[in-house]
DNA sequence: TTTAAACAATAGTAATACTACTATTTAAAT
DNA sequence: ATTTAAATAGTAGTATTACTATTGTTTAAA
């Protein structure tokens, strides 16, 4: 079966479809590239240009500035981690289940290839844990936020955090939680990766350490439900 | 009683010390006003120089670059919070009551004056909440990380962290946890504030609504030990 | 009184962020 | 089939930012 995947995002956030030509989608998998490679400081629509072959100006002409280049990809990827999060979690019954494979879909990398862009999921994945934070992080969060280009951001919080309830009803923050989680997975890998001193992942370096560590946070915090 | 604090910064944090001279002293205390006011991203040395009536080039003798002076102002937040931490758990037995001080620390904005430089307290709280994340979440990290920069945010984590396992000696992972108690004091303040509908706060937006949602967490995940 | 070191300012360059305008292609209307 | 206009990309710039080589001035030690 060979199936495509594709989300609308949010008109506010391009000028211009990237998805509406051929050019605009080496752009965007170009951009994941390079801002892997380069970091999101050094990366730039000059050397952007340079790699899909095209000019600086004609970059400007699909988005407004680097800063909503990245909003862009993160809201893809908040749109594919939300329908990833629906798909896996069809059929099921048992809400820890649930929240297992929430973990699980947090803090693995993304499957590769199914049904969609073939960006390189392992450098997504990199760019979610050490950029994501920068595109609300910003003096002009306000103004940004009044266009909703932060509503998938917030949908897939609001699923968490409904999974959340369904496992512990009289839980108080289920969106805060959710909200912790996401910010959590992203920097307890980041750190256990650069600054180890900042957790305890110790000389063995645990593979799935953040699952750990988010597994038994989550369930203490909610109680586990299966002793009542 | 009038007292002088000062901390001892890593020298590989700036070229020249700041706080060797009075121009140093001003840029510092300028810098602060002007990231706060602008946003990092937004804030340049240029700009800076026209606060403090100096050149660009004369604030380069000092930092190798904004990044450095972002640091700069985090190693010294980070060492008086250490220092905060330290002084008000002196004398303190319960380490319940311990943990409730240092959570009212990370959430509630710092002192004001008390033997130290008289920066903007407010908005030294903004920045930590708003940019700290920035200096770590570089490219660069590994090269800076070895030259010892983030030791103080690894020393406030690491006295946190005692005091977690203080609380509860069985906790798997105290430095974890303690590293998610400060990124999530900033970030649990900052989407309250302008992204809401990450949080529960509701429409009463309650003042100590972070303090409230970490205590929840902290001593659910570490267990009630009066009960013991 | 000399001298050298410490410090700050001048005057630049290269890279970055962004824009006005022009050229070309495409496709709809006549 | 031809005209026309809309869409698209490219050229050629400017202002700002990040950073440096060099010169000039002050301070304090010899």
């Amino acid at each position: 079966m060979n199936f495509h995947l594709s989300f609308h995002l949010n008109e506010k956030v391009y000028l211009r479809d990237p998805e509406s030509s051929e050019l605009g989608k080496r752009l965007i998998k170009s951009a994941i590239d390079l801002i892997y490679e380069l970091g999101f400081e050094h990366f730039t629509f000059k050397k952007l240009a340079l790699e899909v072959n095209t000019t600086e100006a004609t970059i400007y002409r699909y988005f407004e500035n680097k800063h909503r280049l990245l909003l862009y990809i993160l809201n893809w990827y908040w749109s594919y981690m939300e329908f990833l999060v629906m798909f896996r979690l069809q059929n099921m019954t048992d809400p820890k289940e649930k929240l297992k494979t929430i973990i699980e879909l947090l803090t693995q990398e993304l499957p590769e290839s199914s049904g969609m862009m073939d960006y390189n999921k392992r450098y997504l994945n990199q760019i979610i844990i050490s950029e994501s934070s920068k595109v609300y992080l910003v003096k002009e969060v306000k103004e940004i936020n009044k266009s909703e280009v932060f509503k998938p951001y917030k949908d897939l919080c609001a699923k968490i955090a409904e999974v959340v309830t369904e496992y512990n009803p009289d839980y108080q923050y289920p969106r805060s939680l959710s909200s912790t989680l996401i910010e959590t997975s992203h920097f307890q890998q980041f750190f256990s990766n650069y600054l180890p001193k900042l957790t305890d992942v110790g000389a063995l370096g645990q593979k799935d350490y953040t699952a750990l560590f988010l597994s038994n946070l989550l369930f203490t915090v909610l109680g586990d439900q299966s002793l009542k």
